[in-house]
DNA sequence: GCAAAAGTGTTACCGGTACACCCATGT
DNA sequence: ACATGGGTGTACCGGTAACACTTTTGC
């Protein structure tokens, strides 16, 4: 019995992604979106997007994207919604699955990001955007501000070595608001996550602040609760 | 320019949706689950389902699927994931999105339901399922979780009329744990979402229990922390 | 010495938890 | 009277938030 024999009578449908990429850079959680390549809307900014083959899960359609668009092949990535009313695209009916992704900014391909005329827009100060996308931001930055509260992000989105200063103005930027040091310092340190390392940052500061690192094994019992849910 | 001149070169696919339908009776948080009416693995339990058409967004793929199956078309209804596997259907490469549903099970279309062969399964004691279908309930079973724990359900899935003891019934069949009778009064009396009726339960105890009912105007600024998250 | 950022300590308060206790009523 | 579920009160404990304070170093 093939597939045709069984599911023939039933419409098919083009199946998108389309990834919400943060990255964090001068103190600002940060989105890089793109200027669409083709009609309709050509040259208005949009996620990046594509449209799932058919030997491919959305996940790795959307890996696959990512990889096309910022040279990165291991990235952190979440689904977050799908999306699907018959003209949220004016070209045709098109069903998008939106994904977010954390990279570290100074790690992807400028160079290719660049060809594509790409550009890395605060969180805050965002385009108009195409369809639903401004929908799918909306969505994706509660998720990852979900996941922050929950998980202490970080691995994905700092550098190897960072100063517990930098997580605690990342978290700061991921939920828009100011923590107070102190206690985000004591509450980062509850979680048996971090690793000091003897070298020090004294670029930031005069008496220089230790660099910390993540663990190999990441304890996954201590739970955070940065803010309330 | 046309759809097809704009997308044509990309695939298309088969696009299906699936429903968690969760109820509650007898104590017990329980599944609505079908016998597959085709091949492959006819006769299998699974959830029900249907295949999304070409005039519909998935949500309304959904309420249809819902409003044939158990004659409802009022349902509280959320998405929950996508699952695009290749393989995931032998019958053929369909995307399905999941989606839970909320309702109540006096009220449902027993002849309808009947007629299909359908079983409501107790949540703890579910026989083997189709396909990815056991990953959707469990995911499904969180997320149901969570909203219990921020937002007080009943309204879904108890009568019009309750008691507090009903409710703290149903959330301790949710989570499957026993909450603290005393402390879950307390609880649901600070958040200011029930009204308390001049009616009695003299049914299910000799000094008889108030039934409560939900106010008209939902207060959703006060959440509940049922759980820690 | 002073400014500036790193890092520690202190305290008051609120909310969760556990559990004891009283209440109303049918038998 | 007593068993049963409904409903209330209380006391402890731990986490959170606000904020004062100390440390280190470059200028």
């Amino acid at each position: 019995m093939t597939e045709e024999k069984i599911y023939s009578k039933f419409p098919k449908h083009y199946l998108a992604v389309d990834c919400v990429i943060f990255g964090y850079e001068d103190y600002e959680l940060k989105l890089l979106l793109y200027p669409r390549g083709f009609e309709p809307l050509i040259g208005k900014w949009s996620l990046m997007g594509g449209f799932v083959q058919d030997d491919e899960s959305m996940d790795n359609a959307a890996l696959r994207v990512l990889q096309q668009t910022v040279g990165l092949n291991k990235i952190y990535l979440e689904q977050v919604q799908g999306f699907s009313e018959p003209d949220r695209d004016p070209g045709g009916r098109v069903i998008s699955m939106a994904y977010y992704a954390l990279i570290r900014i100074d790690q992807h391909d400028k160079e290719l990001v660049r060809k594509h005329g790409a550009h890395w827009w605060p969180i805050t100060k965002l385009p108009q955007l195409i369809f639903d996308h401004e929908k799918m931001i909306s969505i994706a930055l509660e998720r990852l501000q979900r996941k922050a509260s929950l998980e202490l992000v970080g691995k994905e989105l700092l550098p190897d070595l960072f100063t517990l200063t930098m997580l605690h103005n990342l978290y700061n930027a991921i939920f828009q608001k100011q923590f107070d040091a102190g206690n985000f310092r004591k509450k980062i340190s509850s979680v048996d996550m971090l690793e000091q390392t003897s070298l020090k940052d004294t670029i930031g500061s005069k008496r220089g602040a230790y660099y910390y690192k993540f663990k190999k094994s990441q304890n996954h019992e201590n739970v955070l609760r940065i803010v309330k849910q």
